[in-house]
DNA sequence: TAGATTGTTAATCGATTAACAATC
DNA sequence: TAGATTGTTAATCGATTAACAATC
């Protein structure tokens, strides 16, 4: 018995988590289009990766392919969806319903992955109690009877990044475990809180380094090496 | 002479690349408070990274830092800042103007980080023409013209997933050559042109995966291991 | 000179990938 | 059985980090 590990035993790596996600997104463009089974090579194709690293990242979840045919598309999305944790129900705060807020707030892609923001909380009193898509906007005061009453166990952060560490500080004094970031600011939490950020100017400086490799290349090029 | 290379001649690391901006945005909060000088531990403290990293990361670029001393905040800014291009401007395009593009063409990060959002494409005829920001949107038919008039070399990408490649394709023939997509699907480019993508679903998806394994962990403990 | 801190080395760690035995 | 494709091994590659010689 002690054995048969469950596949939750297993650590899977980060680089895996990030890809699963979009290995399920696929999936779900397959169930779609009713196609029932699938190869490693023609879905490592469709998510843009190495074939085998597909099936080393799906080795992980425990075996769910079959030799000589492939992965059953239903039941590998529901793998996924589960090791995922999807099939459990996360309750996700935004908080900071400004310019960029408002619209992860209308995002449809988050309801049709999984996720529904079941509360909104901004700083700004003019805003509290505006109703932005159908819920009402709260006081970040009122932070930890939202958190607790929602049982809202991950928040979005669309603050300033001034204010974004305090407000950080205090979703995990109301019991937030993880945190997605999109204020430009460095967030410090306890060790028992996830943290993820998205740095959109960051993406365009990356892409920019990369343009100004290309400029030099082409300046190299017409200059003669 | 020939052995005195040129730094755009060693590879920097994508790793190292993606935290130069983050050390930049670190640095700028320093300049604006007057700091002088800051050693490799504080400003990697500052950056939410170890203090070995960052002088690791520093030396791809040469050699700015004074033994004994620290870093000279504004050289090193400009140091960065050069590495990443950002002395030379990159015009910028939007295409996609729904709710997140909306967003993103009113974002603030971007200019103040050093990006103009130089030109509006939506495909909708009920959105062409329409002002936002002070900008007109363009319709995505007339991306060649805008891309040339403009000398545009990114695009940010925040249309629906099902036109994402189309729109992509017409992108790239028009002379684009970095691209960031928003849209939840994965795009395919030529050799030449520089892809990155935000996929704020799977974000929330891989927090969603650590939940569950924070709430398995809790499970275990309960039921006494 | 003594103290501080960089820049670099080398060891370690984690992720990728080709190759192929297992097996449907 | 023959053909196809998985799951896994082992080699390789790239990134991280501790440690310290160089040097301000």
């Amino acid at each position: 018995m002690s054995d048969l590990r469950d596949p939750r035993d297993l650590r899977v790596p980060d680089a895996t988590v990030a890809r699963l996600a979009t290995y399920l997104r696929v999936l779900s463009t397959l169930v779609d289009r009713s196609v029932v089974t699938v190869s490693s090579e023609e879905l490592a194709h469709a998510a843009g990766v190495n074939s085998a690293k597909l099936r080393k990242d799906l080795s992980y979840l425990g075996s769910y392919g079959v030799r000589g045919v492939g992965y059953d598309v239903r039941t590998l999305s529901e793998q996924i969806s589960h090791a995922l944790g999807l099939s459990t129900h996360h309750e996700v705060a935004l908080v900071g319903v400004g310019n960029l807020g408002q619209a992860l707030a209308g995002y449809g892609g988050f309801a049709s992955r999984g996720f529904r923001i079941a509360a909104l909380l901004d700083a700004d009193p003019r805003l509290v109690g505006a109703v932005i898509g159908g819920r009402i906007v709260h006081s970040v005061d009122d932070v930890a009877t939202v958190v607790k009453e929602h049982s809202i166990t991950i928040a979005v952060l669309a603050v300033p990044a001034h204010v974004a560490q305090e407000v950080c500080d205090r979703l995990v004094d109301a019991g937030v475990t993880s945190i997605l970031n999109f204020a430009p600011a460095v967030l410090s939490v306890p060790e028992h809180v996830d943290l993820r950020k998205v740095d959109l100017a960051a993406e365009l400086q990356i892409l920019s380094f990369h343009e100004s490799r290309k400029a030099a290349a082409a300046m190299a090029k017409v200059a003669g090496s």
